[in-house]
DNA sequence: TCTGGGGTCCTTTTGCCC
DNA sequence: TCTGGGGCAAAAGGACCC
């Protein structure tokens, strides 16, 4: 079906269809696949290389037999024993991003990033020059392939989770444009499981209640949802199965919080270790603060027991802060006001929220309080890690006596 | 089948002040 | 003085997304 020049009217009316959802195809598994052709055509699985790692991405060959991401890597090699297993290399993933996010930004300013692999374009500026969202939609499609060699599906329509889901239906290497006037019907023969936040447990809920698809959602006195499912989630899919998405496209987000977790190999008990580790993590959080000229003034830490429960404390500094030493100070005396008698834990995390920017942050040194330079000496630490790499200083508690320096073994 | 790491958003609970 | 409740911010938990 050859449109060639802009289209007036049908077929694929796009008028008015100005959001534009692109989605990487199997993003991390493509982008390996880049410098390994000889792999294509084969299941490829990324994915964490540990023993309690899960899948990141699988390539369609892997997906055949039942792999998705999210899924346990032990599941993922028993359904698929004959997949090539690859471990992540973000640092690549984030460079190809780069380059495609750059790409997008060449169509529309208004380009909103929701991960790595996929974004949101307002087009309205751009596509009368370049003749309607379609034919922006397949520009993008194939100067991505062309730059970077990988491919991804375009979804076209009037509102970011209609072109969302547009998206996931013309997967992998496709396009799909929903005019305004069929976006009912696109909507209510699907499962309630396709609307954006409904998971796991609202899905259950929704089924109980005998919901199966979007449709019936529809045909569903709002106030019923609303018990079902609280105010808020159920108006919100309400309005979603009719189509209604006032959301726009808003580049630049700034963000709320910046945190560091690690699950440990096997689950740890001692509290040396896990002090040592909230320090790792703290260190890790402020850096990446100062990086973005950030300061936040709660702290929070997340512990997972053996169980996977998971609970989690914080506290509101007075000042805002990007020092690790402070970060790493609150870090342990939440964690230790837990009383926790060596119980087993499988994760620990560092948080920090309520981010502004540095330079309205308000920082003055109270009368008679000392300033005890951690801050200086840490700003000394990243520069030194500019010139050097990162990890050429470290606190001296990280830094084992008897070792060279490199990932901490766990045991002592 | 044994569940990552980065986040956002929403709801409920709690403590505090008036 | 006791009690109630509104309003608020912080804390905690949980669902969800990629």
């Amino acid at each position: 079906m050859p449109a060639i020049g802009p289209p007036k009217g049908p077929p694929g009316d796009d008028r008015g269809c100005t959001v534009l959802h692109v989605d990487m195809d199997a993003f991390y598994a493509s982008v390996e696949l880049r410098t390994r052709p000889e792999l294509r055509g084969l299941p490829v699985i990324v994915g964490g290389g540990g023993s309690r790692g899960v899948v990141l991405s699988a390539t369609y060959e892997a997906r055949a037999s039942g792999v998705h991401s999210a899924m346990p890597m032990a599941r993922a090699r028993r359904l698929c024993p004959q997949a090539v297993v690859i471990s992540p290399d973000h640092s690549a993933y984030a460079e190809v991003s780069h380059g495609v996010m750059e790409v997008f930004r060449s169509i529309s300013p208004l380009v909103e990033p929701i991960s790595l692999d996929e974004a949101f374009l307002d087009v309205r500026g751009a596509a009368r020059r370049l003749g309607g969202p379609r034919q922006v939609g397949e520009w993008i499609r194939a100067t991505v392939e062309d730059e970077q060699g990988i491919t991804c599906s375009v979804g076209v329509a009037t509102t970011k989770f209609v072109a969302k889901l547009a998206s996931a239906r013309c997967k992998p290497d496709g396009l799909l444009v929903v005019p305004a006037e069929r976006v009912v019907a696109f909507l209510h023969p699907l499962p309630v499981g396709a609307l954006w936040g409904v998971g796991e447990k609202t899905e259950e809920v929704l089924h109980k209640l005998g919901l199966h698809t979007v449709g019936d959602i529809a045909n569903t006195p709002l106030s019923t949802l609303q018990r079902a499912l609280g105010n808020g989630v159920g108006s919100h899919l309400h309005a979603l199965s009719w189509g209604r998405d006032e959301r726009r496209v808003t580049p630049l987000e700034p963000d709320k919080s910046v945190g560091a977790e690690e699950t440990f190999p096997v689950d740890i008990d001692d509290p040396e270790v896990i002090h040592r580790e909230l320090l790792r993590l703290s260190e890790r959080t402020a850096a990446r603060l100062r990086a973005k000229h950030h300061v936040g003034r709660t702290v929070s830490i997340k512990v997972r027991f053996s169980d996977f429960t998971t609970i989690t404390r914080s506290r509101t500094l007075k000042e805002a802060t990007d020092v690790g030493r402070e970060v790493y100070e609150t870090a342990v005396s939440l964690f230790d006001a837990l009383g926790l008698e060596r119980a087993r834990l499988r994760l620990v995390g560092v948080r920090v929220e309520g981010i502004v920017d540095a330079a309205e942050a308000p920082r003055q040194l109270l009368l008679g309080e000392k300033d005890s330079g951690w801050r200086e000496a840490e700003q000394a630490v990243d520069r030194a890690a500019l010139r050097f790499g990162a990890g050429a200083v470290r606190p001296a508690a990280l830094v084992r006596r008897d070792a060279p320096p490199g990932p901490t073994s766990g045991t002592a």
